[in-house]
DNA sequence: TTGAAAGCGCTAACAG
DNA sequence: CTGTTAGCGCTTTCAA
């Protein structure tokens, strides 16, 4: 080598894992300055069999709810020594299964995945090869994965609840896929509170949509062309709620004094829209932290059994949902 | 190995590179799916000297604009095969440099980078090494770099026209760092249309903000504390703009009636603010993938000059700028 | 403390 | 068409 020493004392003056005389490490330092030189991480891994690597995958980066957890996870990857490879599944179970076998080749040193179904994401391939895995958002069927989401039934208890105040009798209900587990838990929350106020439960009222604007709207559509409108509705996540108020505006029906409206997910920009809208607050960049934290400790060892963090939610009451009676 | 073959014929039976007897490339397959073999990714890019994994440098993952963006890149690594490793550099120099470092230590195949600072973004150390980089959203000092950018200059010279169109005269800017291209662009657009309607610069109607919420928040209170408040606002990003919105809201300062308000960015919620949002479209997703198609060119060898590909935007004429006369 | 040598898992070159 | 061999760039025994 150019400072006049073996490749083994190299390696060992710049990775600090050793002890190595403190000249030659100078000179070492030195001579990999002048001749810009940066390890190869690849043949690094490789030898050391570990990665310095994440994979994230997600069902819909552009959500902005995902936006924050995103953050987080990446501040988390960040702190414990982790970079992070970026996986959008786009909703498809398919290419979720896709993502997970191309991270296995990459020999991934762990997962943090909010799976597209809690019933159909397979995650046995990682776990066969010992490669950690955290579920984020939504559950997992298979237990046995360190887990974090947030109190989805508590949250969608709390929004119903706020709706049945003002007055409303009818509360339609749009909630998400059936097999995500943040669909149906919102979805218990609803009924819950509809089962605390001793009103039936109308599985009409409820549509399960997509999560997404354009569902969100569909589902609307149909709650609100019934032949009883509704007098409240009860979107579970921001995009839906979108959709919805694009549903209302349509039909020239006031928020809240025709129809009220409570949410799930408050963004920067709930405030803004007029009606100010009630949401439920999820911490997002918690919710990746915590998630990357568990991930870590896994990665350094720890073994016991699946950890369920569950962290809390909060109603803030606005204008949407504040029917005059 | 289990199929009876050789290791070599292995990888050629599973790569597909090379020719096979059908024979022996459907045993080594079902070997393979019997043992649940997937090949390990570093191995074959230590040997082949490639890497199937891309670099996404951003400033802020936050930021709702670049989540679209995030999007159109995501999907260009798709479709050119590679997968993309995101670095959220927080608007911070020194994290920038340090993720182009470990970017080049995974000898990475490429880099998109949405520069924090068109001045102080050095990519000499990936072009030293011949990893082909795209310049995104904002520009490089260094020229000779792929870029794709939108034409900010036009789209800040509609929005202030629109205002000044609607008989605002002092019409206040708020825009970002001096040092990001967007931000002098835009400032540039907004001088051309005051120019253009032969109204004289004030200096005193323009902050340089932080592209962000809370500064944007700061700037706007500035300038609507002067002693002769300002007609109407351009401000030059989303985050700004809800920063802009509460300082007005906060003085009770009704838009577009006190002031009118246009800005840069539309995102799906803008029309749901009320009053609506004029403001100026990027073709977010576009962005992202052009970054990632011209990146895929230079990965398989296209050789030429650096490319600038400008993208055009869209004026929104809503309500937040329509002041009564 | 340092150097020599082996080997991580794969593919490319070269024979056969 | 297939096997043998070497080596990608690094870390890690094992000796010295």
């Amino acid at each position: 080598m150019a400072a006049g020493v073996s490749t083994a004392t190299v390696s060992r003056a710049l990775s600090g894992r050793r002890r190595v005389a403190p000249e030659i490490r100078e000179r070492v330092q030195a001579a990999a300055q002048q001749l810009d030189y940066l390890p190869n991480g690849g043949a690094k891994n490789l030898r050391r069999r570990v990665s310095s690597v994440w994979g994230l995958v997600l069902s819909d980066v552009e959500n902005s709810f995902f936006t924050s957890v995103v953050r987080g996870i990446e501040e988390g990857a960040r702190a414990a020594g982790y970079s992070v490879i970026l996986c959008n599944t786009d909703g498809d179970v398919r290419r979720e299964a896709e993502y997970l076998e191309l991270l296995i080749e990459e020999r991934i040193a762990g997962v943090v995945i909010a799976p597209v179904s809690s019933e159909l994401c397979d995650v046995s391939p990682l776990r066969k090869r010992n490669i950690p895995v955290v579920a984020m958002d939504r559950q997992l069927r298979t237990g046995e994965v360190d887990t974090v989401v947030v109190d989805n039934r508590g949250g969608a208890r709390a929004a119903t609840w706020e709706l049945l105040d003002t007055g409303a009798l009818r509360v339609g209900c749009i909630t998400g896929p059936e097999d995500a587990s943040t669909a149906v838990e919102r979805l218990d929350g609803y009924r819950l509170a509809l089962a605390e106020a001793g009103i039936g439960f109308d599985p009409d009222l409820v549509r399960f949509a997509d999560f997404r604007q354009r569902g969100g709207y569909e589902a609307a559509c149909q709650l609100l062309d019934r032949r009883s409108v509704p007098h409240a509705l009860f979107v579970t996540n921001n995009l839906m709620t979108v959709g919805a108020l694009e549903a209302l505006a349509d039909r020239g029906l006031a928020v809240p004094d025709a129809v009220a409206l409570a949410s799930f997910d408050d963004l920067y920009w709930t405030t803004l829209v007029r009606p100010r809208l009630t949401a439920v607050a999820q911490p997002m960049y918690e919710l990746g932290r915590t998630a990357a934290d568990l991930l870590a400790e896994r990665i350094s060892g720890y073994e016991g059994p699946g950890r369920l963090r569950t962290l809390d939610t909060v109603l803030h009451v606005r204008d949407s949902s504040r029917r005059p009676m």
